[in-house]
DNA sequence: AGCACGCCGACT
DNA sequence: GTCGGCGTGCTC
C-alpha cells in the first residue's frame, strides 16, 4: 500500500495522508495536483510533497480522488523553497500554496443542491419555515440545480449548512458535489471554405449559393482575400478568424453561421495563447558607454567570489542596459531570468525595452494579469525549458523555473516587496536571494538608494559591490533645495499649500516647455474633517482613523476599510452646520494646481485613479508624451519611471514623510525623497528640486540636499547599531487582534510577559499601533529582537509553544495572534 | 479556511 | 419553544 502527503491550501500546520489508489501507483510522484476530499463535503487540489509505504495510525485515511495532470506542476526546488518560506516566515505551507499557485490551477469543488422531482410534503410530518423557504427559493430559480453559495444569498438564510442536511434527511432535495475548473483557454473562432484549393467546381457552387450583391457574396469574397485561397506559391492557406472577416467584409456573425448551414464554409475554434506579443522577434544589444561597460565587467568579476552583487546606481545611471547584457549573458547560456519589480506599474515602460531584445522570451506576471493568464505563464515554463526572462512582482518568485542563472531585483529597497496581508508576509527580494541560491543563480540587487540591511551586507563582504555614480551620458543630479514654510508663510510668500517659491519654478517650467512632477503621499481631497464649531472629527464605526474627505465622489473614506460616509449637513456632535474640512490630499493639490495655472493640462497618478486596468499606463504615456505639463501623485510617481522632460519636481509635504514613528522612518524618507527627485533632469537638462519642510533643520536634509547616500547610510547605520535594528537583529512583531478593547490588552499583556520570562528584553511591548482599531478589530503589537544568527526554527518553536500554553488555558479565546518577521 | 456542533439571548 | 448569533474544534 502508498500513501501520499499532501499539500492543501488551508492555514493548518503540516500535510495530509491520503491512500494512493493502486491503479496510480507508478504514475503518482511528488509535485502532482491531485484532488482529495477534504472534510465533510469539500474537495480540494492538493500537491504530493512525499510518497511513503508507511500506514498512518489514530485515524481513517481517505483515498485520492484524482490525479489532476500526467506531469508534476511544481519542479524540484520549488516544494523546498515554499518550505524555506513558510519556516522563515511562520506561517504554513498550505498558505504558501495558497500564494504561489494561480487559482486556475486549484480547482475546488462547489455544493450544488437540487429538487428531487415529485417530493411531497408528509401530512405528519411538516417542514420547518426555514426548510420551506429554502426550498421555495431552490424551485423559485427553475434552476436543475443551484449552488449552495448562491442559494443562501438568494435566500438570505446564513447557515444554509442544517437546513439542508434536514431536506436531505426528508428526502427533499440532492446535494451533488461538482468540480469547478476555473481556468479556460481563450478560443478564438475561425472561418474556412467547405471547397478545397484548385476544386473550381466547388467553388463555383459556392458563387452559386449566394446571391449577388448579398453580404454573404462579400463574406465568401473577403475569405478568399484573407485565406489567399487564390495565391499562387502559398504553401498553406492563412487562418481567418471570424473577426477578422467581418471587419473586412462587414458580414455579421449571423451571416457567415447562414454560410455554414448552406455548406459554403465551415466554421470552427481554436485554443489560442493570451500572450499577446507572441512571435515578436527580438532585436540587438543596447550600446553601453564605458563607465556602463565598466561596470558590467564589475559585477561579472564580483559574481566570481560572491552570489549576490549589490548594483548601487544613482538615478538615470542606466541600470537597465546593465541588467539587459546580463539577461542576455545568461540566456545565451541557456538558462532563465527573473527580473523583480517592485511594482507592476513599472513593467509597462520596461517591458517593451525587453522585448525589443528578447522578443518572445520576454513573459510578464504580476497581479493585474487575469489567472487565465497567470496560468499559461506557469504552464509555458513547465513545458518549454528553453531561456526566457520573467519580468514580474512579488509572486513570480514562485513560478516553477526549470534552470534559473540570474535574479534581478531592481529597487530592492521597495516596501512594495514586503507583503502585508494575507500570509505568507514575506519579502520578495529576500526570498528571491534563497531562491537563487537553490538553482545555483546569481542575484544582483539594484537600486539608487539601497536599503541599510543590503548596503550593509555589502560592505561586510556578505554581497559584492557595484557602484555606478554617475549619471547616464554626463547629465548632472537634480539640484535641491529646501523651502522654510515657516519662513515662507511670515513673509506672507505661501498660498494655499504652495510657497511662491514653488510656484515660480513651475511656472518657469511651463514657460520653458517643460514639465512638473508635484509629490504628497496623501490620497483624497482632504485627510480630515472637523466640526469648526465644537472640534468634532467624523471617525470610521469601524477602524481607528479619520475619514478622508474625497471630493470627486463627495464622500467621507475610511482608508483602512474602504467604508464610504455622506458628509453630515450638522456635526453629529453638537448639532450645528460646521463640518469643514482640513489638510491637503492629491485630488486638493490637483484643485489648487489647477487655479493658479489655468489651462495648463494637470494628470493625477494615484490609487482613485488607477483603479482600471489601463488608466495607469494611460496617465503615464500621456505625461510621457506631453499630453500633461503637470503630474500630482502619491509614492506611484516616485518609482522608476523615466521621463525626459521633467525640470521641476516639488516635495509638498516632506513633513508628513519624516515624521513616521517607526525605526524605519528615516531611511524610508530618505529613499522617497531622493527617488522622487530623481525624476527630474533626466536626459541632458538639468532639474530643480524644492522640497517643502516646516523642520529644516531636520538631520536627514543634510544628506538629501547633496545626494549623499553613503553620508546618510553611515549616519543611519550608527543609528541602527545604538538602538539595537536591524541589521544588527532581526525584528519579528507578534500581533494580536481581538474585538474586545479590554480583552485585547489583557491578552497581548499575558502573552508578552510569558514571552519575556524565556526570552527577556529581547521582547518589548505590547505597544497600540498607530491605528489601533481597523476593521472593528483591536490591535496590540509586542516586538521580538532576535539576534541574527539565531536559529528561526527554535524562536518558531518558542512562539508556537507559548501559543498552545495560552490557548490550552483559554486565554487566547477569541483572538487572532500572527508574526511579521522582517516588518517593513 | 470551511464546516458542524453546541450553547446562549430574542422573538413567535 | 424555535431562530440565529458566535465560540470551539476538526479536517488525513
Amino acid at each position: 500500500m502508498l500513501y501520499a502527503e499532501i499539500l492543501l491550501p488551508v492555514p493548518i500546520a503540516g500535510t495530509f495522508t491520503y491512500r494512493v489508489p493502486a491503479e496510480m501507483e507508478n504514475s503518482l510522484g511528488v509535485g502532482h495536483r491531485v484532488i482529495v476530499p477534504f472534510g465533510r463535503r469539500k474537495s480540494y487540489t492538493g500537491i504530493v510533497s512525499a510518497l511513503t509505504p508507511l500506514e498512518p495510525i489514530g485515524y481513517e485515511v481517505k483515498e485520492i480522488a484524482m490525479r489532476i495532470d500526467d506531469r508534476p506542476i511544481v519542479r524540484h526546488p520549488q516544494l523546498k523553497f515554499w518550505n524555506w518560506v513558510a519556516d522563515y516566515y511562520l506561517c504554513t505551507p498550505g498558505e504558501v500554496y495558497k500564494a504561489a499557485v494561480p487559482a486556475g490551477l486549484k480547482i475546488e469543488s462547489e455544493t450544488f443542491i437540487s429538487p428531487v422531482p415529485g417530493f411531497e410534503e408528509d401530512e405528519n410530518y411538516r417542514l420547518s419555515t426555514r426548510e420551506l423557504a429554502l426550498l421555495e427559493g431552490l424551485l423559485a430559480t427553475g434552476e436543475k440545480r443551484v449552488s449552495l453559495d448562491s442559494l443562501a444569498r438568494k435566500t438570505g438564510i446564513t447557515t444554509v449548512g442544517p437546513v439542508v442536511n434536514s431536506l436531505l434527511a426528508r428526502n427533499a432535495v440532492m446535494v451533488s458535489e461538482n468540480l469547478v475548473e476555473r481556468y479556460h483557454a481563450r478560443k478564438e473562432t475561425y472561418v474556412r471554405l467547405s471547397a478545397a484549393r484548385g476544386d473550381s467546381d466547388a467553388l463555383h457552387a459556392a458563387f452559386d449559393a449566394v446571391k449577388k450583391g448579398s453580404k454573404q457574396e462579400s463574406a465568401l469574397l473577403a475569405l478568399i482575400e484573407l485565406s489567399g485561397f487564390m495565391r499562387q506559391g502559398l504553401a498553406e492557406l492563412n487562418e481567418v478568424t471570424r473577426t477578422a472577416l467581418m471587419e473586412r467584409s462587414g458580414a455579421t456573425s449571423t451571416v457567415i453561421a447562414a454560410m455554414a448551414k448552406k455548406g459554403i464554409v465551415e466554421v470552427y475554434t481554436r485554443k489560442v495563447s493570451r500572450f499577446s506579443y507572441f512571435g515578436v522577434s527580438g532585436g540587438g544589444l543596447p550600446k553601453l558607454t564605458d563607465i556602463q561597460g565598466a561596470a558590467l565587467d564589475k559585477v561579472h568579476k564580483s559574481w566570481l567570489e560572491k552570489d549576490i552583487t549589490l548594483l548601487h546606481g544613482v538615478t538615470s545611471s542606466g541600470k537597465t542596459e546593465l541588467y539587459i547584457h546580463l539577461i542576455d549573458y545568461v540566456m545565451r547560456r541557456g538558462r532563465q531570468a527573473l527580473y523583480l519589480v517592485p511594482e507592476i506599474a513599472l513593467t509597462t515602460q520596461l517591458t517593451s525595452r525587453l522585448q525589443r531584445v528578447f522578443g518572445d522570451k520576454v513573459l510578464i506576471y504580476h497581479s493585474r494579469f487575469s489567472d487565465n493568464e497567470r496560468v499559461e505563464i506557469w504552464n509555458r515554463l513547465l513545458d518549454d525549458p528553453s531561456p526566457c526572462v520573467v519580468i514580474g512582482a512579488r509572486s513570480s518568485v514562485f513560478l516553477p523555473f526549470g534552470s534559473l542563472g540570474l535574479v534581478i531585483v531592481d529597487e530592492e529597497h521597495e516596501s512594495a516587496y514586503k507583503q502585508q496581508d494575507p500570509a505568507p508576509r514575506y519579502n520578495a527580494r529576500d526570498a528571491a536571494v534563497v531562491l537563487a541560491s537553490m538553482h545555483g543563480a546569481k542575484t544582483l540587487l539594484g537600486s539608487a538608494t539601497p536599503s541599510v540591511e543590503t548596503f550593509w551586507k555589502a560592505v561586510n563582504g556578505r554581497y559584492g559591490l557595484v557602484e555606478l555614480l554617475e549619471r547616464y551620458e554626463g547629465g548632472q543630479l537634480p539640484e535641491m533645495r529646501l523651502v522654510d514654510m515657516t519662513l515662507a508663510r511670515k513673509k506672507g510668500e505661501v498660498k494655499g499649500i504652495f510657497s511662491d517659491e514653488l510656484r515660480e519654478d513651475v511656472s518657469g517650467a511651463l514657460g520653458r516647455g517643460m514639465q512638473s512632477i508635484l509629490f504628497l503621499n496623501r490620497r483624497g481631497y482632504a485627510p480630515v474633517a472637523r466640526c469648526k464649531m465644537c472640534g468634532f472629527v467624523p471617525k470610521c464605526d469601524h477602524c481607528d482613523v479619520s475619514l478622508t474627505y474625497h471630493r470627486r465622489i463627495d464622500k467621507l473614506l475610511c482608508h483602512y476599510c474602504g467604508t464610504p460616509y455622506a458628509v453630515p449637513d450638522v456635526c453629529p456632535a453638537c448639532k450645528e452646520p460646521g463640518i469643514e474640512v482640513l489638510g491637503y490630499g492629491t485630488e486638493r493639490i490637483e484643485e489648487e494646481v489647477d487655479s493658479c495655472f489655468p489651462g495648463v493640462a494637470i494628470a493625477r497618478l494615484d490609487l482613485d485613479t488607477t483603479r482600471n486596468k489601463d488608466s495607469y499606463e494611460n496617465i503615464i504615456e500621456d505625461f510621457s508624451r506631453g499630453k500633461s505639463q503637470i503630474l500630482v501623485g502619491t509614492q506611484m510617481v516616485t518609482k522608476g519611471l523615466d521621463f525626459g522632460n521633467v525640470s521641476v519636481v516639488g516635495v509638498v509635504n516632506a513633513d508628513a514623510i519624516i515624521n513616521f514613528p517607526d525605526f524605519r522612518s528615516a531611511e524610508r524618507a530618505f529613499n522617497m525623497i531622493e527617488q522622487v527627485a530623481g525624476r527630474a533632469g533626466r536626459k541632458n537638462s538639468e532639474g530643480k528640486v524644492a522640497i517643502q519642510t516646516y523642520s529644516p533643520s531636520h538631520p536627514l536634509f543634510r544628506f538629501l540636499l547633496s545626494h549623499d547616500y553613503h553620508g546618510f547610510y553611515a549616519n543611519e547605520i550608527d543609528e541602527r547599531r545604538r538602538f539595537n535594528y536591524p541589521p544588527f537583529v532581526r525584528v519579528i512583531y507578534i500581533y494580536i487582534k481581538h474585538k474586545d478593547p479590554v480583552a485585547v490588552g489583557s491578552i497581548a499583556n499575558d502573552l508578552a510577559s510569558k514571552l519575556r520570562t524565556l526570552l527577556g528584553n529581547r521582547i518589548s511591548g505590547p505597544e497600540e499601533p498607530t491605528v489601533a482599531r481597523v476593521q472593528t478589530l483591536y490591535i496590540r503589537r509586542i516586538m521580538l529582537k532576535v539576534e541574527t544568527n539565531a536559529s528561526i526554527s527554535k524562536v518558531k518553536q518558542l512562539l508556537n509553544d507559548v501559543r498552545i500554553e495560552m490557548t490550552n488555558a483559554g486565554r487566547l479565546s477569541g483572538a487572532i495572534v500572527y508574526y511579521d518577521v522582517d516588518p517593513m
